[in-house]
DNA sequence: TTCCAAAGTCGTCAATTGACGACAATTTGA
DNA sequence: TCAAATTGTCGTCAATTGACGACTTTGGAA
């Protein structure tokens, strides 16, 4: 039953898969890991969520065999970049500075966002998450929402806050209020990330423009909301 | 009557390509062209535009050799469903209602925002168009934005003659103050459709918080536009 | 009835593509 | 020094997939 031992018993004959840059150098098992992992995340916010594990091997200078050893098939190695850069984009660290009441609101607002749509709101994020919104599979937004959720209902009750109003019981009502900051904001950095358009006012005015318009009209948005809903 | 019958009797020698429903009719050229961009346009929204050939002939209950008597290449035909559903979907009669100076700009801009998004930003539109906007193949992008960079102007313009205020020189400025409202709306469009998020609040009431709050603030969004530029 | 152009199908080819068994090369430790 | 463990590659399989040549079916005009 040992057909072909003898056979096969080839060398490489020909120089390595990696002849320009890559030398395939021996990695631990963690270590490969790691690094197909992050090329995986580039490769896949380029190439869409459907692109090939044999080209994504060629990139990492290894062979396509070689992801097999670490993820058991493409669906968990796609599962784990989304896992690594979708869900591990949000830093905790945004949440405690947007309710320093030692600053002011208008303040707060706009280096939280120009935090965000810098190291969140990126390319390679906006990208991954819409392939993965698209696909069917929804990989996992329910957490998604329900750290936005969290977001959006600290920053109502902030500006609330600030402003000496009082907000509606409607939770969801509070929630699409302040989506229209959220959305605005990120509607920007999809037009700009994915539309490759609204390249030409710099982020920071942006952010102005909008966090302004946000507190100018927020006390009157509050009130109408409140009103409707009697 | 006669045809019917033979319409019947006329089977497919073993089991037809399509059981349940569609009988496969013969059809002029034009017709089954049409048909088929009909389905295709759906079924490129649901399955991306790299779904296979095979499963769209089948949807159309015919046979996927057919679908080349139409189309040279399965990009051509992903064009033209582009250019039907994508670039034919703004209605020229907005911007004529748009500048209907009889009616309150809160009037106008809200009827405008409710029939665009229940019109343009369905879930067809925005999902054929974010695949193609993540698809290298910027299918017809300029055609789009210089739509919408009209929209964006006309409303800035029409808002500004109501307030009473000037709009200051800079028109990337200018089109930035309008996709706050606008950018907003298509994010509520896209949080609904593409991540099957907010669905609480019904639309006329997302509309009346989003024009309210752009109303609002709009005096005082341009005049620090226009400090800033100096 | 006869004939033909239009409408439609079958079967196949070549290139991809996820997955994996078998084997080769290198490191490690006793 | 040598054998086990680890790291890595080769070659291949089966299913897909865009594309198309060759053929069959149909309806209407002469």
């Amino acid at each position: 039953m040992k057909a072909k031992s003898d056979a096969l018993r080839k060398r490489t004959r020909k120089n390595g898969p990696e002849a320009e840059g890559g030398t395939t150098t021996r990695l631990p098992h963690a270590e490969r890991k790691a690094q197909i992992l992050e090329i995986a995340s580039d490769f896949f916010a380029d190439y869409g969520l459907t692109a090939q594990t044999r080209r994504l091997a060629e990139e990492c200078g290894i062979s396509q065999r070689l992801l097999y050893r670490f993820f058991p098939t493409k669906e968990d190695l796609v599962a784990e970049v989304y896992r690594k850069e979708i869900v591990g984009a949000f830093k905790a660290v945004w949440f405690v500075e947007l309710q320093d009441r030692s600053r002011s609101m208008e303040d707060r607002l706009s280096h939280f966002y120009e935090d965000y749509t810098e190291q969140t709101l990126t390319r390679k994020w906006l990208r991954l998450f819409m392939y993965a919104s698209l696909s069917e599979s929804s990989m996992a937004p329910d957490y998604i929402s329900s750290i936005i959720t969290q977001l959006l209902e600290v920053i109502m009750s902030e500006t609330a806050a600030e402003c000496g109003v009082e907000l509606p019981d409607d939770r969801d009502v509070i929630r699409e209020m302040g989506w229209t900051l959220h959305g605005a904001i990120s509607h920007y950095a999809i037009r700009r990330h994915l539309y490759h358009a609204s390249q030409a006012v710099p982020l920071k005015r942006v952010v102005k423009i909008q966090v302004r318009l946000f507190l100018n009209g927020f006390a009157d948005m509050v009130q109408s909301a409140a009103e409707e809903t009697g």
